[in-house]
DNA sequence: CTTGCAATGACTGAT
DNA sequence: TCATTGCAAG
């Protein structure tokens, strides 16, 4: 067991602590991941049965990640019998098993995001309500977050706190779409993401035997991520952790950063509640980063009040100093961070894999894709849309889908009429309102629509019984052929292979080229089966759903520049990490300026963003920016000020320009944002001299870029741009003129 | 029922 | 800006 001889004395005794309930509080870059591996190797040193751990972990790759450590200190034969995976992805095996005790059929379909939402779209419409005041992602916010916290459709008309909040912003009626929502999913055998634990909690609670077949199987059980686990998680954990007690749950308080999907930090604080005989190790060393990284992440997150006290320290060199960088827009943001890369690269003799640039929105990436080509610098981004979001990936695999589960509504509606077959919209819809007043799925109307009273043509009642045969024909196949040789099969007889096909276009082209790649992966997942046994389609699409394109990184991903948002960064390390867009309105979002535990969340993700960095973290923001096509001003976050400024420095082109750095305006703001006076601009208060009040013109007329005005010699015009806070100089189109650039201060405008 | 164009709204974050 | 939705014409 010499592998424990590389931990520090609380890591150690956080790894030796294996019986009871114990609790990690693991500052930034302090090995938590090696607590958690070096603990399983521990266990099954001692003789743990593999069969009896069960780990769970934020995503994929981390337990990936983790299995493959583990291998390489104990063997990969018991390393793969370990319980490793997300919380969605391990019951969602769980629930396949006992599925027909909640009444779904074994291959139930996952629903994803996109999914939900269009199905509450329908409902929304069918509810005869509003769309833009019953917006699809707001319901599924509501509903989702009533699920995390394990409330029913019942519960939640029964529940008047709730049903008041609906009334309140105008929306009463979302317990109505919430109950047809469920049962809609039900019928469709269909599961959302949230679901896939709720309805584990419905499982555990309703059959007891298979509760205490899972609580004797887990004799262990660790949670990684614990800070982020909502009370649905939470309330799984516990019920499984009730007879052995052996849990062990590993967070950072000041790494919460997903309330907005539930988490509650609470669940790290009721620990000491559960199992009042805890044990409780904090690991303070960080061991990833340079002395300047370390404390001017301590010096931003000391401003939060909720949090645990810890003292988070490293024996590591002091570094450099954080970088300040001011540019006028994005593209030039981009630009200075790509010139920034190409030299580090030289001087320090980095890899494009020693670098990422971390951005607080997915939208902010395009600068940096443009100037990173124009260096010819590799790069590789995470997140955004997946691989199998996208259009043609989610076409085919909707016939998959309705292959292995021909409840399933989304994927029926995606690809009844696709590739076209002359089944539209008037013909769906009867077939929907059918299938509600009968209470049955859409598959059961399609099947036979004579038996529900639907009035349709010969030819359209033809054109659906063909439908119907092909599916059942696929369905045939199922378990007789292998899934690579059933995918393309549908691939090619539903036409769709051919249809892509004939697009000549790029993204045609590319389009085509991504069905191959889903076919090759198909292709894979069959080869790699073990001997003697055959992959069928309905395996691989067990857990497509929750797949992202980071469980599959590639080989010649390998030394690429890593773009990302900055949740999606949590648990990565690099040695060069640009955190950029650092704007008020931006980061922090503006949605968070409304109370304080929001701006803390805020703030705990911009100590995520530079705790990511090992020797030199670099900061940036643009003075403007496009937004939805429009250039808007912006100015410095408030997160730039709240670092010690004896840990930054300050690059020329930001001191000759904009505003200062100063922390009596900080306190201003801080003071407004918690007010809930008027939320536009919180920012200007400090610093606005009084003189351009009077003299400016723009300051009457409060100009904002998409406003149509009125020139005495150009006539009629729309503001396109503006420059400056307050304005200064404004670009206008003339549709007599064109583009015009104004100074604001003797240009005669006039708002129409 | 399909096609083509205009209109519209999305940008927090992600299993 | 971009992609999806809505609407009118064939």
């Amino acid at each position: 067991m010499n592998y424990l001889d590389s931990l520090n004395s609380a890591q150690l005794e956080a790894v030796k602590n294996t019986e009871g309930p114990t609790m990690v509080i693991a500052g930034a870059g302090s090995g938590k991941t090696r607590v958690l591996t070096y603990r399983i190797a521990y266990l099954l040193d001692k003789g743990a049965d593999p069969f009896n751990i069960l780990a769970l972990t934020f995503t994929n790759k981390a337990a990936k990640e983790m299995k493959a450590r583990i291998s390489h200190i104990i063997g990969d034969t018991d390393s793969r019998n370990i319980t490793m995976g997300t919380f969605h992805s391990v019951f969602a095996r769980i629930l396949r098993h006992h599925s027909e005790k909640l009444g779904y059929p074994p291959n139930f379909t996952i629903y994803d995001t996109q999914d939900s939402r269009s199905l509450l779209r329908t409902i929304v419409k069918e509810l005869k309500l509003d769309d833009k005041v019953y917006k699809p992602a707001m319901v599924h916010g509501r509903i989702s977050s009533a699920k995390n916290n394990l409330i029913s459709p019942v519960a939640y008309e029964g529940n008047s706190d709730i049903i008041n909040e609906d009334r309140q912003s105008g929306r009463p009626r979302i317990f109505e779409i919430y109950k047809a929502y469920e049962r809609r999913c039900f019928l469709a055998g269909a599961m959302d993401f949230d679901d896939l634990l709720y309805k584990t909690n419905i499982l555990f609670r309703d059959h007891h035997d298979v509760l205490h077949f899972y609580q004797h199987r887990f004799k262990y059980i660790l949670v990684d991520e614990y800070q982020d686990t909502n009370y649905s998680q939470y309330l799984i954990v516990k019920k499984l952790a009730a007879v052995f007690q052996n849990i062990c749950v590993v967070g950072d308080d000041a790494q919460s950063i997903y309330s907005f999907r539930g988490a509650n930090i609470q669940n790290i604080l009721n620990f000491k509640n559960d199992y009042p005989d805890y044990k409780v190790f904090k690991l303070e060393q960080n061991y990833r980063s340079s002395q300047t990284i370390v404390n001017a992440a301590n010096s931003v997150i000391a401003k939060n009040k909720d949090q645990i006290q810890k003292n988070v320290w490293t024996s590591n060199d002091i570094g450099s100093k954080i970088k300040v960088i001011r540019t006028l827009t994005d593209n030039e943001e981009g630009k200075l961070i790509a010139n920034q890369i190409y030299e580090l690269k030289q001087n320090d003799k980095a890899q494009n894999s020693d670098f990422a640039i971390l951005y607080r929105t997915n939208a902010q990436s395009r600068s940096f894709e443009e100037a990173l080509r124009k260096l010819n610098l590799p790069y590789k981004i995470y997140g955004g849309l997946s691989f199998y979001q996208r259009k043609e990936i989610k076409d085919i695999l909707g016939y998959y889908r309705l292959t292995a589960n021909p409840q399933d509504e989304e994927a029926l509606k995606r690809i009844i009429n696709y590739p076209k077959r002359g089944i539209g919209n008037t013909t769906i819809e009867k077939i929907v309102v059918a299938a509600n007043q009968n209470g049955v799925s859409l598959w059961d109307v399609v099947e036979s629509p004579h038996k529900y009273d639907v009035q349709l043509t010969a030819g359209t009642k033809n054109k659906l019984a063909q439908f119907i045969t092909q599916i059942k024909s696929f369905a045939v196949d199922l378990e007789q052929k292998d899934a690579y040789t059933l995918a393309q099969h549908i691939a090619v007889s539903s036409g769709i292979l051919k249809d892509l096909y004939a697009d000549k276009s790029p993204e045609g082209v590319s389009r085509y080229e991504n069905i191959q790649a889903l076919l090759s992966g198909i292709k894979e997942f069959t080869e790699n089966i073990q001997e003697g046994e055959t992959a069928f389609l309905s395996d691989f699409m067990v857990d497509v759903a929750l797949l992202t394109d980071a469980d599959q990184e590639k080989e010649e991903d390998k030394d690429k520049v890593s773009l990302m948002t900055i949740h999606a960064s949590k648990g990565l390390e690099f040695p060069y990490v640009f955190v950029v867009g650092l704007e008020e309105n931006l980061f922090p979002s503006q949605m968070a300026l409304n109370s304080r535990s929001e701006l803390e969340e805020e703030r705990r993700l911009f100590y995520v963003a530079i705790t990511r960095a090992e020797k030199k973290c670099t900061l940036s923001f643009a003075t403007s920016r496009y937004r939805w096509g429009n250039l808007i001003t912006s100015e410095s976050s408030r997160f730039i000020e709240e670092i010690d400024k004896d840990f930054l420095e300050l690059t020329n082109p930001y001191q000759s320009g904009g505003r200062s750095l100063n922390h009596s305006s900080l306190k201003n703001r801080v003071g407004q944002s918690t007010s809930p006076g008027p939320k536009r601009r919180l920012t200007k208060l400090s610093d606005a001299p009084v003189k351009t009040k009077s003299t400016n013109t723009a300051d009457k007329l409060d100009l904002k870029v998409g406003y149509n005005v009125m020139h005495e010699r150009f006539g009629k015009g729309k503001v396109v741009a503006l420059e400056g806070t307050p304005p200064t100089k404004a670009t206008v189109f003339f549709p007599k003129a064109g583009n015009k650039q104004l100074l604001l201060k003797f240009a005669k405008l006039e708002i129409v």
